[in-house]
RNA sequence: CGGGGCGUGGCGCAGUUUGGUAGCGCGUCUGAUUUGGGAUCAGAAGGCCGCAGGUUCAAAUCCUGUCGCCCCGACCA
């Protein structure tokens, strides 16, 4: 392609609504244009990466036995309503109505679609397993869309449905998808990580999110650098370190004044005890009801693991006034000790002795609590956010925590849909028995922006080779040349030939200009056509994420392209 | 949904407090000189100041409404 005719309309100033940097670069390098908060229109260039990353995909999907199909993107209201996820997807579905008033969505996801599919046309236990999956736009009318493709409400997604026979199915179908996604974040040249996730409410035992490692990242991945141990902190198991309990020590409690103090740190500073000594209490309402959770006050609540405790659908945290009603204390004075709601408290707490805690009373605190003897916990549990330093579950050693972006997520459903859709298959006994169904998940367009995000630098995107939109770009320092021109073409023609994607920049602008743009849409490699090197009929051949300038004789620099290609 | 901010040529912004002929930089177009990291000079085009009302002799500026966009929050007391 010549870079004349090419439409790539790059910026040189960094778009104001552009935060995190893959959004600034795709703006500014001409991949893609915003044409309302969340949805994008991709340009060429982003397309033809986004058409790689699909490939790699398809491929590894097809190696797994998957076949690709495309469910429509609007939906009909009435599988939802079967599904019972019509009430419970909330706002975040896009809705509409057609002329007849009935109701539609726009698909945020496709297992209503393609279990009923799978309802009507699987009747024999012949007929599983079956893996289908398809590369198809999705809608989240998200609360707030942020970070360019990040939080789209429009994007591009390969789901793949497995149906099995029975547990042992689903087992080997996970595992054959769990690999086909290792394949494919290796073809894609990033660097990643699986991790162990919550598969929350779904149902199922097990679930892995594939990240891609970038700081930006919007989730928080703990992993241990002795065995291969990794989780995302919603889900990694807190266990206790392994020193022997505290020999029992417990002190008189003493109710002390503590005007004014309301955050932990607070305490800290007002009593000098360190927060691993203190407690906090959190105050949230399940399904209605009131209840405290307990705390080390320098830990984080995981209110998944609190919702999973707690059997409840609904979980959020108490308002002031319902607590100060309840508790005759605002936040900030609140405290196990004489509380009348049912207390969970974090595994960690049964730990701490002579403890420091709110006293249900305005500006008073108590001091050398003990649980057990002043307050005695509902139930006590893993509750806390894992974080960095917390000891690894499989071997003990300390945790390390590194952000990561989600852009897959395998899990097991077993037969949850298939039960509320009634997808049944006839076993060989006569007997009629629910499909047992996994889910996997690739976001293709996040893909494309964590890619981005991961491979940059100050002067722009630094593609992989497998996905980059062109794999070469030829520059001619000055259009104006015959014999650099003629180099050019040579070149471009010859690279044409042995079938690689390559850019040939014949703008009349300067050197800088090309240069510059090259190095912002992110071309793996760049040859120049100057004159210094071109005196001895010779290019400059040029990786994007490497300083070193290459001198290659102009007949090898097809052949060193080829080779390059090949090896990396 | 709460809080904050912003809508002014394609992009980035100033001008709004105190109403009085709409500006700057980049980009675009023409010409010349240039040509190894976003050139220089000369000239030019391009904006009913988000939209709709209102106040006023006069509104980008004040008032009301509305739409859009961005940021923070909506969990750690």
């Amino acid at each position: 392609m010549k870079a004349s005719q090419l439409f790539f309309p790059t910026l040189r100033e960094v778009p104001s609504e552009a935060e995190i940097i893959s959004h600034q670069l795709l703006l500014r390098a001409g991949f893609m244009r915003k044409t309302s908060a969340g949805v994008y229109t991709y340009l060429p260039m982003a397309l033809r990466v986004l058409k790689k990353i699909e490939n790699i995909v398809r491929e590894e999907m097809d190696k797994a036995g998957g076949q690709e199909i495309l469910m429509p993107i609007i939906q009909p209201q009435e599988i939802w309503e079967k599904s019972g996820r019509w009430s419970l997807y909330g706002n975040e579905m896009f809705r509409l109505k057609d002329r007849h008033d009935r109701g539609f969505a726009l698909g945020p996801t496709h297992e209503e679609i393609i279990t009923t599919l799978v309802d009507g046309e699987v009747h024999s236990y012949r007929d599983l397993p079956l893996l289908l999956y398809q590369i198809q736009n999705k809608y989240r009318d998200e609360i707030r869309p942020r970070f360019g493709l990040m939080r789209g409400r429009e994007f591009i997604m390969k789901d793949l449905y497995s149906f099995d026979l029975d547990e042992a199915g689903l087992d080997v179908s996970y595992k054959k998808m769990y690999k086909a996604y290792k394949a494919i974040y290796d073809r894609l040249g990033l660097d990643y990580r699986v991790v162990e996730a919550d598969s929350g409410a779904i149902g199922g035992n097990e679930s892995h999110e594939f990240m891609v490692l970038a700081e930006s990242g919007e989730s928080v991945i703990v992993y241990c650098q002795k065995c291969d141990y990794a989780a995302n902190v919603e889900k990694a198991e807190c266990g206790l370190e392994k020193q022997e309990p505290p020999v029992n020590n417990q002190q008189e409690m003493i109710k002390i004044s503590t005007p004014g103090q309301r955050t932990i740190q607070d305490l800290v500073d007002f009593t000098g005890r360190p927060a691993s000594e203190q407690i906090k209490t959190l105050m949230y309402v399940a399904d209605g009801e009131l209840v405290a959770v307990i705390l080390r006050g320098d830990r984080e609540l995981n209110e998944i693991k609190l919702k999973n405790v707690l059997q409840c659908q609904d979980l959020f945290m108490a308002d002031e006034m319902t607590v100060r009603e309840k508790c005759q204390a605002g936040f900030g004075s609140l405290g196990p000790v004489g509380l009348n709601v049912p207390i969970y408290a974090d595994l960690e707490t049964e730990r701490l002795q002579n403890f420091t805690c709110g006293a249900n009373e305005d500006d008073y605190h108590f001091t050398n609590v003990n649980l057990g003897r002043d307050f005695v916990p509902e139930i006590i549990a893993d509750l806390r956010n894992a974080e960095a330093g917390d000891i690894c579950p499989v071997c003990g050693e300390p945790l390390y925590t590194i952000r990561g972006i989600e852009v897959g997520h395998i899990f097991k459903l077993g037969t949850k849909y298939s039960d509320a859709l009634d997808a049944t298959y006839r076993d060989q006994n006569g007997q009629d028995q629910a499909i047992v169904m996994g889910c996997y998940g690739i976001g293709i367009s996040r893909t494309l922006a964590a890619a981005v995000e991961q491979k940059n630098d100050a002067d722009g995107i630094i593609w992989p080779l497998a996905i980059a939109p062109y794999q070469v770009i030829i520059i001619p320092v000055n259009n104006k040349k015959d014999d650099q021109v003629e180099a050019a073409n040579y070149l471009y023609k010859e690279l044409l030939n042995q079938g690689v994607e390559v850019i040939l920049d014949d703008r009349d602008e300067r050197a800088g200009v090309k240069f510059k743009d090259a190095d912002l849409i992110g071309i793996p490699l760049r040859i120049t056509i100057g004159p210094k090197s071109l005196q001895e009929n010779k290019a400059e051949v040029k990786k994007r994420w490497d300083e070193e300038i290459l001198l290659v004789e102009m007949d090898h620099v097809v052949q060193h392209v080829l080779d390059t290609i090949k090896n990396v």
